[in-house]
DNA sequence: AAGCCGTGGGC
DNA sequence: TGCCCAAGGCT
């Protein structure tokens, strides 16, 4: 196939060892990593940490990582906890089965008495798919797993010019990927990888000068590194609209929670006029009783944007007309601690900066 | 297997 | 500003 034949064309540069190199040289892209030479990490903050930086940046994981270290010290503690508590405090981060999964990966992993400790069998938890079980197998436990994320796809595919577009090209990429994963430092060089695609080999304007793998890579030679690697189309993205209402009485307002599946699962919410499972133009007339619009408030989804219009009213005359879900009312002076996904937190600021 | 599932930063 | 993207997983 196209990576195998391209790794035997360039067998005189030692991709791993140049890369271990350049890693043990330069600081860690994540700062809670250890250094080199450092005794294994603790599995459960790589598990926790690589559970987090699912589709997430490092900037907006760091906060939350020193957060949830320094509440839930150990998995036990993790386990131990109220779910709800940790869904609040996952709230901001996205992905918010990320979170439900956590916490059934944390009490089996309990269960189990520990981290199974290979990727084939850190595979079965809750939460860890390909990646993530390769990850944690590879930084916590040193087997020479094959660790392929979006950075290293970026790596590889340039490395090896495969110019096959993406997700098509992503059996080609993992094998190429494996005949470069050294037997030993596995976890060194998954991570080195990962940095060299955050830091050099970026998808936009890549700094091949500075590049380590220079003298290996086809893509530079060829004059294409920027232009890989290749994605199909995506579809356009359409919009929603719906409402959500603004129930409040004495200094509190009506949450309810979500249902545990689909958007924004299990999280605490504002209640709305069910926008969620609809994808046609609802939400645009009138509405029975004492409501009055507050606004409109604008999110962007991964695969729909969403129109909310506020729906206020003064609470006295409903009290006795609450809607039939189950829900509480939660003291605005402890708004931030409701653990609000953003779009409902957004909601809630113009609530307050509307009301009268 | 293609669609669903958040959010914030960069250009 | 609008679009692309990110240490993906699940169904």
């Amino acid at each position: 196939m196209q990576a195998s034949a391209e790794t035997k064309a360039s067998p005189s540069f030692a991709i791993a060892p140049a890369l271990l190199a350049w890693y043990d040289a330069h600081a860690r892209s994540l700062p809670w990593r250890a250094p080199p030479g450092a005794p294994p990490p603790d599995p459960y903050r790589v598990w926790l940490s690589e559970v987090m930086l699912q589709q997430t940046t490092v900037a907006a994981v760091g906060p939350y990582f020193e957060r949830f270290t320094r509440r839930w010290p150990t998995i036990a503690d993790l386990a131990a906890a109220d779910e709800a508590e940790i869904m609040a405090a996952w709230a901001g981060l996205g992905y918010y089965s990320r979170a439900r999964n956590l916490v059934a990966c944390a009490r089996e992993v309990v269960r189990l008495g520990g981290f199974p400790s290979t990727e084939a069998d850190l595979r079965k938890l809750p939460g860890l798919g390909a990646y993530t079980a390769a990850a944690v197998a590879a930084i916590a436990f040193g087997e020479a797993a094959v660790v392929v994320d979006a950075n290293v796809e970026r790596v590889v595919a340039r490395l090896f010019a495969i110019t096959d577009p993406l997700p098509g090209a992503r059996p080609a990429i993992r094998e190429a990927t494996a005949t470069i994963t050294p037997p030993v430092r596995a976890g060194d060089f998954a991570q080195a990888m990962m940095d060299l695609g955050a830091t050099v080999c970026t998808v936009r304007s890549p700094r091949c000068l500075l590049c380590p793998l220079r003298g290996a890579c086809r893509a530079e030679a060829a004059g294409i590194a920027e232009a890989l690697p290749a994605k199909t189309p995506k579809k356009p993205k359409p919009t929603r609209k719906g409402r959500v209402f603004w129930i409040e009485r004495e200094g509190a307002v009506w949450f309810v929670r979500r249902e545990a599946k689909g958007m924004l699962g299990g999280m605490r919410a504002l209640p709305d006029d069910g926008w969620h499972a609809r994808a046609d133009g609802h939400g645009e007339g009138p509405v029975a009783g004492p409501w009055r619009s507050g606004g409109v408030v604008r999110h962007g989804f991964t695969h729909f944007d969403l129109e909310l219009q506020l729906m206020l009213c003064d609470a006295a005359e409903m009290v006795h007309q609450l809607p039939p879900e189950e829900g509480e009312f939660w003291p605005l002076v402890r708004l931030d601690e409701a653990g609000l996904p953003t779009v409902f937190a957004k909601a809630a600021r113009l609530a307050l900066s509307e009301r009268s």
